[in-house]
DNA sequence: GAATTCTATTTTGTATGCAATATTTCCAAC
DNA sequence: GTTGGAAATATTGCATACAAAATAGAATTC
């Protein structure tokens, strides 16, 4: 995927379009990543800036502005707005402008639900087909996940959280399985809340998966991956009914 | 849903920029559907076109024959395309332009995976919330089906079934997951090869899952609308062996 | 003072034009 | 006859410009 190759940068880029007190910033930062197409960059930058939470639920998108603090003009970021339209994180309405879509518990709950569904069978895919070098990989990812949770950077955890679950499904061998949930930012907005549940429990049962993807028991590794998901739900729905 | 009310026109429309033999013809029929904006209507209309197997897989879709054939420029074009490469309908290669994307038969098996995880869900959310009125379009819905299974039409009938199966997701009250479903096309790609199974077998799992609604079963509709996919996903496979 | 209509401004959607890149064609060399 | 390269052509991506629509604001009426 050449999408997280670039990711980092993205980000940087991102937080300096709104952080950045001169223009000449933004174009520099913009230059630096060049895809091959402006549409494409504009649409990595916006998606990071909403998920990031620097675009707020609500917020109107004018394409004026953003074409000009972008230092692009109006055309690509209609095909960026399209993209976003699609992952529904914003909404498009005709002659109306683009606003970032707000989620509100429901729709979290439904997330969750898909989640549950999908995520077990890119487990199964790994397990089956996990090659010796995802599996490092995902071990890898593991350990930092590890290395975060002790020194208690919960912004951090989610972030790993995001791609340990991201690389297995991205790892299954089912494309189209990887292209919904990163598509739909499932994940992520998932753990946008913050943490369901204690950092140390989620680690557990990330490294319990592990153990079962490495010793290719699929059923297992379906089992605790459902189990893992569920639970959130869970948690999800108890901290929802507790302030209502 | 707007989209589901010009269905049947757009699906007209799309017929015609291919058939018609003069312009003036289709610009006609462009006009006759008045979206609010350019963009989603060509979009609409191309989704139908690939779908409908009228643009090939592997096909190019070049920007000038196609927006001169449709009476409009290429800036709404681009916002379209950038829908369809969402929806891996079409491959976006910058600066190479655009193509429409050829499935192979694992894609296939990939997403019938996706489909039986998927559509459960949506059957399960008809059970517990699904309104009596909803049941009755349902039911209207299988009522044709089985009038179509009888007049022995393949093509309705796999229409049919695909419009049985996205009303329930889209009846399910998650509204992520009639997204997810429709975005990606996945019940009308799964169909494309043509039917699978015996239409009469195809209704019958139908009508019993149309019991089981009926009735709020819910774990009886999950576990019918699983084993209708799973069989139909054996059956593809089966079919591929049987022709390597 | 509140509501409503009419005007002015802003903002969006689409077409056009230009520059950059890709593709094709043609010609020469081997 | 095939391969390699250069010119010509075609095609894409982006910016600009213009028209239609929506929002905001002012003036008028009740």
């Amino acid at each position: 995927m050449v999408g997280n190759i670039c990711q980092r940068e993205n980000l940087i880029f991102a937080c300096k379009i709104l952080t950045a007190p001169d223009k000449g910033d933004i174009v520099e930062q913009m230059q630096k990543i060049d895809y091959p197409d402006l549409s494409e960059k504009v649409y990595r930058a916006l998606r990071i800036m909403i998920l990031e939470g620097e675009l707020v639920p609500g917020e109107k998108l004018k394409q004026d502005i953003l074409a000009t603090r972008l230092g692009i003009s109006r055309t690509p970021l209609a095909a960026a707005f399209s993209k976003l339209e699609k992952e529904m994180l914003i909404e498009l309405l005709p002659r109306r402008g683009a606003r970032v879509r707000a989620l509100d518990s429901k729709e979290l709950l439904d997330l969750y639900d898909i989640r549950i569904r999908l995520e077990p069978l890119g487990a199964s895919g790994v397990a089956k087909n996990g090659t010796k070098e995802d599996l490092r990989t995902l071990r890898d990812l593991l350990a930092g996940y590890k290395a975060l949770v002790d020194i208690d950077n919960p912004r951090a955890v989610r972030r790993a959280d995001y791609e340990f679950h991201l690389a297995i499904a991205r790892m299954s061998g089912n494309e189209s399985l990887y292209r919904i949930i990163s598509a739909f930012n499932i994940v992520f907005i998932c753990n946008q809340g913050g943490l369901l549940k204690p950092a140390k429990s989620s680690y557990e049962e990330h490294a319990a998966l592990m153990e079962a993807l490495s010793a290719h028991d699929e059923a297992l590794a379906v089992s605790i991956m459902s189990d893992h998901l569920t639970d959130s739900r869970y948690r999800l729905l108890s901290s929802l009914q507790e302030v209502p």
